[in-house]
DNA sequence: ACAAAAGTGTTGTTCCTACACCCATGA
DNA sequence: TCATGGGTGTAGGAACAACACTTTTGT
């Protein structure tokens, strides 16, 4: 069957990037591409957009259909267009991104792509098309916005304690924070509910936490700025 | 001519939100249509993508053609792609937004376009497809970009006095902010440079001062947070 | 002299930063 | 009793918020 249109058209792809939370890095899920071109070449998940499916959709069905990864909820990040970045010809693609807790979200490497893994972003191996311009927009914006957002509560369990809480930000930011002034600025935020203690633990157990979202809306109302100064650890 | 494909594609556009700062005014940039559909409705400036052009080039080309507006830099606002947003089919839309001085920008309605005009926001006729949906996002997004860079020194002549760019932030935020404070703060980011004072006023001539792009630049590095926070104004 | 807008002093308060210290638990 | 991580006190300084006042010009 042929589709026929009175003036040329870019063919449309979505792109996914997944960032993942491991114990103590940050990962990103990539493919190993199964057809030409760029065979065998690791790449983002993504693919063509069928014509009765929003963007968003067509994004998350390639991301489950490629790594089995699903229930994910992504945010558009940018789409690109240059003129040459696919050898097939003109591809335009927009691209969607996400952080998830890595535990949860087990991958089957399926259709299209020989294999799927977890790796370690700062040691990416070679991408195809484009592939390592997106990861560095999309590494740029998600630090951007975990400072003006607490994106990230996703990734804990429901209740976790502050150093994790703590450890999810040097994580993404890439830095060290004091423990301190850490705890003081989120506490202040008011977003979080003490709920119980740790148990069984070799040392003093922690407190357990609870995201309130509740309180975290009226918070955004006024203009949230995350920003730890202190950033540094001294502690 | 017909161009044919294997697999049926959405049409690619691009559209425009171009803001000016008037006097006291935010306003927009919109055309009236001269083809169907929504013909003779009021609409964000944009049209179909070339096969050989960058979706930014794109806008660009279809900025000037619809309303002689150029030399302008624009950004990359989201992805609209709303399965039925156009009752013509598929089609998805990359939008773009700007910022610039109206005085500077003559508009001269052209080519599909019936006419050309700038309006204020919050003042808007009722606008074709999903526009007013881009705008909401835009107008968002041109608010909170502004909190976090100082985009706006673009508008101003390059010498301009303090008031003149307390104004400014005035009129994009919606908002006013106290005089001293405001100072204050700008000042001590030394990215202003004071060249020397107005003349022929009034009243107390002001200083004049001139933007530091390379000052700035060092200033981003360290994280930019503009955020006045005595913006109900006491003075 | 007066209107108009520019520009400055200052004060109380909150927030930031940097350290040092104590606490509770299991082994 | 020791190792381990959890949790707190606090002091000095910087930044914020709010208000009132002085200065300089053209008319």
């Amino acid at each position: 069957m042929a589709y026929t249109y009175e003036y040329p058209r870019p063919a449309l792809t979505v792109d996914c990037i997944i960032f993942g939370l491991d114990k103590k890095e940050l990962k990103v899920l990539l493919i190993r591409r199964g057809l030409e071109p760029f065979l065998g070449k690791w790449a983002l998940p993504g693919g063509f957009v069928n014509m009765a499916e929003d963007l968003e959709s067509a994004a998350l069905r390639e991301l489950e259909e490629e790594t089995g990864v699903k229930d994910v909820f992504i945010e558009q990040l940018f789409t690109f267009g240059a003129v040459k970045r696919d050898p097939r010809g003109r591809v335009v693609s927009v691209a969607y991104y996400a952080l998830v807790n890595l535990d949860e979200h087990p991958i089957h490497a399926s259709s299209d792509a020989e294999d799927a893994a977890w790796f370690e972003v700062g040691e990416l191996p070679e991408l195809a098309f484009d592939h390592e311009k997106i990861m560095d927009v999309a590494l740029k914006r998600l630090r951007g916005k975990v400072i003006y957002q607490p994106i990230g509560f996703e990734l804990l369990p429901t209740k976790f304690t502050l150093t994790q809480l703590q450890q999810l930000y040097e994580i993404v930011l890439g830095v060290e924070i004091n423990k301190r002034n850490f705890r003081t600025k989120i506490l202040k935020m008011n977003i979080l509910e003490q709920v119980e203690r740790q148990q069984g633990v070799a040392h003093r157990p922690a407190y357990l936490y609870r995201f309130n979202e509740t309180k975290y809306n009226e918070f955004l109302e006024k203009g949230f700025v995350f920003e730890i100064g202190g950033i540094i650890k001294s502690n």
